[in-house]
This record gives C-alpha cells, sequence and structure tokens, in this order.
DNA sequence: GCTTGACCTCAAGTTAGGTTGAGGAATTAG
DNA sequence: CTAATTCCTCAACCTAACTTGAGGTCAAGC
C-alpha cells in the first residue's frame, strides 16, 4: 500500500479527492484544461498535482469564469502549468478586478432601481432601466453573463 | 390611419414598439408571460398594454430574474394584470432586495479572496474557497446562478 | 481464471432562452 | 385580382457545462 510520490491517479481516484465526477474530469480533459497520460491499457493516469490544477478550476469557476476563460487563465502562466503560490497570488489579483466590477455593475443597477422606484415609466423609451446605457443591445442578447457584459481578462 | 384605444397590435407591431423579436414574443406567449387574442384568420392580436407588460419583463430579465421569476412576478399580481405605478412600486423593492443579495454575496467573497491571496492553499479542504461555506453541493451544481444559491422571490 | 468493478469511446440528452427554417395560410398594397 | 408581406405551426438548432447510456475493455480480488 505504500506510494511514493511519483505514483499516478486514476480517474476514480482523481475525482474522489477533488469531489468531481469521473465525467466533469473527462470533460474538463477534453477542453484542455487537463492533460492526461495513458497506462498500457489505455486508461488515463493522472498526476497528483492535477488535483491542485482541479481545485483552481473548481475555485475559479465559483467567481463565474467560464471554462473558455478558465483556460485562458491555465494558459498565462508559463509551460501551462499548475498554478502555485505565486502565481495564484497574481491571478487572485485578476480575479479581485473582475469581482470589483461585477459588484460595481450591480450597485449601479440598484441606484438606477432606486432613482426609478415608483415612476412607473414602464414603458418609456428612455426609461434608464429599460434602455440601459448605449442600446446595443444587439450583442446576443440573454442574461449569459448576469448584467452586465462579458468580463473581459486583463 | 386613426386608431381607437381599443385597437388591437399584430405581433410584428408588437415586436416594433418593444423592441423585441417576433419569435421572442410568441415564446413568452408559449411560456405564459402574455396572452393574445386571435383574429378570424387565427392571427394574434395584442392589447397595448402589453407594451408595458414586455418591457417589464426586459426590464427584470436585466436583473437577472429567469423567465420562471418573472411568471412568478407577474402572478403577485391581482388577475395577473400589466403592473401599474402601484405594483411597479411594490416589486421595484422586491428587486432591490434581490440586487442586495447578490451584491453582499459577491463581497463576501471578495473578503474572502482578500484573506486567502497568496495562500496557496488550492489544494486543502479547509480553505474557505474550496469549500464555500457548506458542502452541500448537491443543489444541482454549475454557475447558473452565478455565486450563491438561485435567489428566492420574496 | 473468472467475476466484478472501474474504465474506455462516442452519441445523445439536459436546461435556459431563444433563433432558424420549412411549408403553408392570411393580409395588405396597388 | 394578384403579388408581396406578414403571419401561422412545428421541428430542429444554438451555447454552456455537463450527464447519461450503450456497448465494449481492463484491472483486481479470490
Amino acid at each position: 500500500m505504500s506510494m511514493s510520490p511519483t505514483d499516478r491517479l486514476s480517474i476514480g481516484q482523481l475525482a474522489e479527492r477533488t469531489g468531481l465526477s469521473v465525467s466533469a474530469i473527462r470533460y474538463y480533459e477534453a477542453q484542455n484544461l487537463i492533460e492526461a497520460e495513458r497506462n498500457a491499457g489505455g486508461q488515463r493516469r493522472f498526476m497528483r498535482s492535477d488535483i491542485r490544477r482541479l481545485s483552481f478550476v473548481q475555485i475559479t469557476q465559483r467567481f463565474g469564469f467560464t471554462i473558455e476563460e478558465i483556460r485562458a487563465l491555465l494558459q498565462t502562466l508559463p509551460e501551462g502549468r499548475t498554478p502555485n503560490k505565486a502565481d495564484w497570488r497574481q491571478i487572485s489579483r485578476n480575479i479581485r478586478q473582475h469581482l470589483d466590477s461585477q459588484i460595481e455593475t450591480l450597485e449601479k443597477l440598484r441606484d438606477n432601481l432606486d432613482g426609478c422606484i415608483g415612476c412607473g415609466c414602464l414603458s418609456l423609451r428612455n426609461c434608464q432601466l429599460y434602455n440601459p446605457q448605449d442600446k446595443a443591445r444587439s450583442k446576443g442578447a440573454g442574461p449569459r453573463y448576469l448584467l452586465g457584459d462579458k468580463p473581459e481578462l486583463s
């Protein structure tokens, strides 16, 4: 039952360690968030550092990043390596800004609402809420990015 | 070209007045957000008040409410009528709370992040970010409601 | 060595909020 | 009256982030 630090994990073991489902891990691999080696029989074998990498994926997802954005974040790391302490410090500043701008958007919206409470102007073209800021509503539509446009990775 | 206040609108006219697409309006009807009468030829005829009703739908969508939630909001109105000034006042207080709690969630998350910047604890089970508050992650999963659980309509 | 359980691939299903297209009928302009 | 719009229904498609299932293989325990 001894394990050297070079032992690899099966997909089931990785699932257990990360709390993810097996199918989610396969999905992330298909999305190039992680890579897997194969053993002689064609089964995936993961490195221990992938536990940390997948934890990173889960945390950034909680902040509202899409898979595509997370892939981009991971690729800002040299060699696309699994984020270490220093990398995480840098990335978390990035996330912090992302979060701040989301908060700001919501606050603007709220203040707008406050100014509009009771005005009953729902059908007016010039209502601040009805016609947000610019009339560029051609941007795909739908609340896919919950209020405000898709955040850019700076 | 004269129009009495009892004239009805075709779906194309309603689309033009609201800025919605024809297909979106048909979709909203299928979702029971609006109702339509039919003329002799089977075409939809809408009331003028539906312009306001659809404006309401658009505005509440901007606040991140789902179709289902909007349907619920509309049904809190007696007879499911189109919201008037007083209704809107009431509903907007409701939305204000919704918004405040979203802001609060984001702020908590941000503060958590601040406390965690540089800790590099990504793989730890007891990390505040990794394991948010409770470990009830069995609630559907996915950032469908952007951080934090689905807001209740109070 | 055989059975059980973990693993494999690939296709299709899921939810939300619509859009697009085919095939056909109604309305409107001239 | 006829042609051009507009409208109708119904089915299929779209994205995101996965899950589920079918049909088959690999690994581990006894």
